[in-house]
DNA sequence: TTTATCATTCAAAAGTTATTGAAAGAATTA
DNA sequence: TAATTCTTTCAATAACTTTTGAATGATAAA
């Protein structure tokens, strides 16, 4: 069956499938995260089975080496796994499918990457500014105490967060917040 | 005084502040924000004044046309406002000082780039996928399904607390959340 | 041992984003 | 009006990131 040009949307699962790949490769750029990553990424999210480096290499029409690559870093951010089948000869590769478990593991490494590093720039700066005398300084030490200080609470609440199992927790956060905001004002 | 190589930790304000400045700029470029962005935002948050593009471009040691492209951008981000000074020909520039005011300002704006369009290509994927019959895609649906909820369950929540005014709700969440750890287990 | 099948590495190419600096624009003063 | 001061734009270039594909490595089967 020859497909004409006005019947456009999309009609068969591999269809959808290979756009919400292709998607969520851009919204992994828009999020700081390489395309074939995410992509590889989705892929293994919504399969049921484990793939090979083979299979994802020919479902995204990507280079063997690039495959490698971005499975090399994906397994490093700890949010895929390699899996040995007794009697295979090749490797197969899978990721977390539960999603609250994906996104503390996801999480913490952005945390590890991103805040910490920050933070680490913060409490530099206001430590060397605590020891000169401070004469002229006393706005800039403020805003950087503040600023510090927001950033400690944030990541507290986060901590806090993350150590709760399930998804619920969201849910629950999310009627107190409501409660609290009806009963404010 | 001629500073020696073995005499190398700061020891005046102006060091310290341009080395804030400058890991500051690294840390936005880990935040997928542009290094110049970053640097003029840390440069307006801690003075107490508002500067001028020309003071700006010297205190970073950039280009004229850079810091106006990255101004411009600030000012459409929403966190840096222009300021006309009467009688001044010149325009200066400021940030909002507030930490928690600043955070939500950013966060509205990266909900709108990162998140939105995420959860519309997880929207239009689920929908499109619930026109076809499901015979064969069964876990690929379930998958999506999850992944949608929890985006929006998440969303939800940080809409919630968008809307509580002050730093110290955060302060508040944690608590709770840490209650919750020690009663639940 | 040789051959086959996969995975990994890495230099080069392609693609993307940031920065410069010269030119044009805009507003003000002389 | 022309000169001055500041801002904006944008094409060229620099810097950085991703992807390719050929070479190398590693492991198992013949």
């Amino acid at each position: 069956m020859i497909k004409t040009e006005i019947d456009s949307h999309m009609n068969n699962f591999e269809e959808i499938k290979d756009n919400f790949i292709l998607h969520w490769g851009e919204m992994g750029s828009l999020w700081g995260i390489n395309r074939t990553m995410a992509q590889i990424h989705a892929l293994l999210f919504i399969s049921e089975k484990a793939l090979s480096a083979n299979e994802i290499m020919e479902e995204l029409k990507t280079s063997r080496g690039n495959v490698s690559m971005a499975l090399r870093e994906l397994i490093a951010w700890g949010i895929v796994s390699r899996l040995h089948k007794k009697g295979e000869r090749r490797e197969y590769y899978t990721t977390e499918k539960d999603v609250w478990l994906l996104f503390r593991v996801i999480a913490r490494e952005r945390k590890k990457r991103e805040v910490d590093p920050t933070i680490e720039v913060l409490r530099r700066s206001v430590a060397e500014l605590n020891k000169i005398p401070s004469t002229e300084s006393q706005y800039e030490r403020a805003q950087l105490e503040n600023l510090l200080e927001f950033v400690e609470t944030g990541i507290n609440v986060y901590e806090e967060l993350e150590a709760q199992a399930p998804t619920s927790i969201l849910k629950l956060l999310g009627q107190v917040l409501r409660l609290k905001n009806k009963v404010g004002r």
